[in-house]
RNA sequence: GCCCCCGUAGCUCAGUUGGAUAGAGCGACGGUUUCCUAAACCGCAGGUCGCAGGUUCAAUUCCUGCCGGGGGUACCA
């Protein structure tokens, strides 16, 4: 019997109970209102503490029409529904009215041989949905700008994106993973203007990505003083868009050297990508989705520049093309929906990017709206509905946003060999005769890393602590690749399989029911996570998880001695050996959506 | 000026379409190891939920105003 179950049968009985109980008030609401059982269904919560039951149904919201008090009214019904169950049989699920609810309690027996058979014959299925089937989710995320380092302001785009990507699979969706990084605009007018006056042949050897930087830093610094040099900088990237072939060289040397860095990075971060392509791919796309609008009657000229007057008072018009003629990040975007369209038909296609561009991402809506709108194309060829951007806030150092332009970033890299450093050391302290030191400390340190933008909902900002992404206690990844970890020494101590005949009653412990509760949870973490775009809420399952585990296995006796997993008693080892083994599915499973490794020694 | 996000314990954050005593981690203090990996576990301490109103049986949650922080506000991305 399935949590899902159990929740329409507790429904129906309940529905049944008011009906039976108030025959009176019945009679006005009728057959469909909030005496029915989808009303009561779509009532049931979670209730806070988990002892007091599995689910639960206030009847504050039926006082009103009842005229009675909570305490009543719950215990009333209870009584009723109680009855109700009973003449149904032995159900395994039974309520109490306690405090103005009524607490659904289930055969915690029955729901744990029910969880962990699911898991034990679905193994690193468990959770899987059809949910998606048939449907096209793009995701685009990291999209770092050529001739920039990758910073740890990178890093948040880059790590949620490819969750949410793993998680869109998982469930069933047909999920690509798209990386758009930033190899044209205006900014490759200050590079070019940067090199040609300070920069050399030997900035492009060596540490190149970091001369680079120096150059582009150097650029808006002496900008301050000599305005000129804007004015410069767009002549320059004017001429790379018209094709000059010094330009284009230059232009394709910086992005042979960003894009070998970046390869290096993902390799690290064990992020992957489904398509690349940056934003000169759409260069020749442009006018055609110009035109288009265009032809839709959208396109005005204001200033010498080509707008699109979104018609609201809150949003700047869409700047289509400069008054020199050259466009912007915004056709880009917009060319590339079109494109993005045209290719697969997506069911949705998100956009990870900081919250920072919210307005950039509400005008390319509206104008792909407009131009649906404008020609009158039916609901199905339409995607203005179909696009998401996905914001999130600022890395902030010491309290300050990073900024590549006033150098005042840090490097990701920087942080990894820190963080592999101090896991190295740990290890050698802990656990000298480790075989695969060095992989070991690297899938911990990036895990560390990783974790770290995951721990906090994604609409907010994010201070960058060294001590805190550093910290492997606590609410971390390496305390999730811990747990995992001594789960995998278990299954190494006991080193039977378990067999098919487990005696589940005999794991009898409320911290051990407490796991099952959580595992059967697995599933609603992933589509949480899915339904808010935000891999935060698998990352706190899982700790939750892993802490109900923790419990189990420090549990003490009567007589304070630690209650051991594995002992003599060869039925209470295997059963629970059994829930050892669907924790270790779980976690291995959730930190692999995460984009973290979970190594089985540490 | 206008728009968006944020404001909860000393610090970093949770708080599920409004519900039962506002919860974790870190830090502090005190415990647990004849070791199934102490990167763990237990206990204790710590909050006028920014402020003031309003709606409601019920507000940290919804509405209004104000205060504080951040972001954005057409020829950067």
């Amino acid at each position: 019997m399935s949590l899902e179950q159990d929740k329409d049968r507790f429904a129906d009985a309940v529905a049944e109970a008011f009906r039976q109980s108030y025959p009176e008030q019945f009679e006005t609401v009728g057959e469909t209102g909030a005496f029915s059982a989808g009303e009561v269904r779509a009532k049931l919560e979670k209730p806070k503490d988990a002892r007091m039951g599995r689910f639960a149904l206030p009847v504050f919201p039926y006082l009103k029409l009842l005229r009675a008090k909570p305490d009543d009214v719950a215990s009333r019904v209870a009584a009723a529904a109680n009855s109700l169950l009973e003449e149904d049989g032995d159900s395994g699920l039974s309520i109490s009215a306690d405090g103005g609810y009524l607490n659904a309690k289930i055969d915690q027996v029955a729901q744990m041989r029910a969880t962990l058979a699911e898991i034990l014959r679905k193994q690193a299925a468990f959770g899987n949905s059809n949910d998606g089937a048939g449907k096209t989710i793009l995701v685009e995320y990291s999209a770092p700008n050529i001739a920039k380092p990758f910073g740890v302001g990178h890093l948040r785009s880059t790590i949620i994106g490819n969750s949410l990507r793993l998680i869109f699979k998982k469930l069933g969706y047909h999920s690509v993973g798209l990386n758009y990084p930033g190899d044209w605009g205006t900014q490759f007018g200050k590079m070019i203007v940067a090199f040609r006056k300070w920069g050399s042949e030997e900035s492009l050897q060596g540490n190149a990505v970091r001369n680079l930087l120096d150059l582009y830093v150097r650029f808006h610094k002496e900008a301050e003083r000599d305005a000129a040099l804007e004015d410069e900088a767009r002549l320059a990237f004017k001429n790379l868009e018209d094709g000059e072939p010094e330009a284009t060289k230059l232009w394709e040397r910086f992005k042979t050297i960003s894009y070998a860095e970046f390869d290096r990075i993902y390799t690290l971060l064990g992020v992957e990508f489904d398509v690349v392509y940056g934003e000169s791919f759409l260069n020749d796309k442009m006018n055609a989705v110009i035109d288009r609008l265009k032809r839709d009657g959208l396109v005005t000229v204001s200033d010498g520049a080509l707008i699109v007057d979104l018609k609201d008072p809150q949003l700047p018009p869409s700047l289509l093309r400069r008054s020199d003629g050259a466009t912007l990040y915004q056709t880009r975007d917009l060319a590339g929906m079109v494109y993005r369209w045209e290719r697969w038909h997506f069911h949705e296609c998100l956009y990870v990017v900081g919250s920072s561009q919210a307005d950039h991402f509400k005008q390319a809506l509206k104008v792909i709206e407009m131009m649906e709108t404008a020609e009158q194309l039916p609901e199905a060829q339409r995607m203005a509905q179909r696009l998401r951007h996905i914001g999130f806030g600022w890395v902030k150092f010491g309290g300050k946003a990073m900024k590549t332009r006033e150098g005042t970033l840090i490097f990701l890299e920087e942080v990894i060999d820190e963080a592999v450093k101090l896991v190295r050391e740990k290890i050698e302290e802990k656990n000298p005769d480790l075989k695969a030191i060095d992989e070991t400390a690297l899938m911990i340190g990036v895990g560390a890393v990783v974790f770290s933008q995951l721990s906090v909902r994604r609409h907010k900002d994010v201070n960058f602590d060294w001590d805190e992404v550093l910290s492997f206690e606590g609410e971390t990844g390496p305390y999730l690749q811990y747990t995992h970890a001594r789960l995998c020494s278990l299954l190494r101590n006991y080193g039977r399989e378990v067999g098919a005949g487990v005696d589940f009653s005999l794991l009898d412990h409320e911290e051990e029911h407490r796991v099952v509760e959580l595992l059967a949870d697995f599933p609603d973490a992933i589509r949480d996570a899915a339904a808010n775009y935000d891999s935060y809420y698998l990352a706190t399952y899982l700790l939750r998880l892993a802490g109900a585990f923790n419990k189990v296995y420090q549990r003490k006796d009567s007589q304070g001695r630690i209650d051991k997993i594995i002992s003599e008693n060869r039925a209470l080892t295997e059963a629970r050996m059994a829930l050892v083994i669907s924790v270790v599915t779980v976690l291995r499973e959730g930190l692999r959506l995460l984009g973290l490794k979970a190594p089985e020694e540490m």
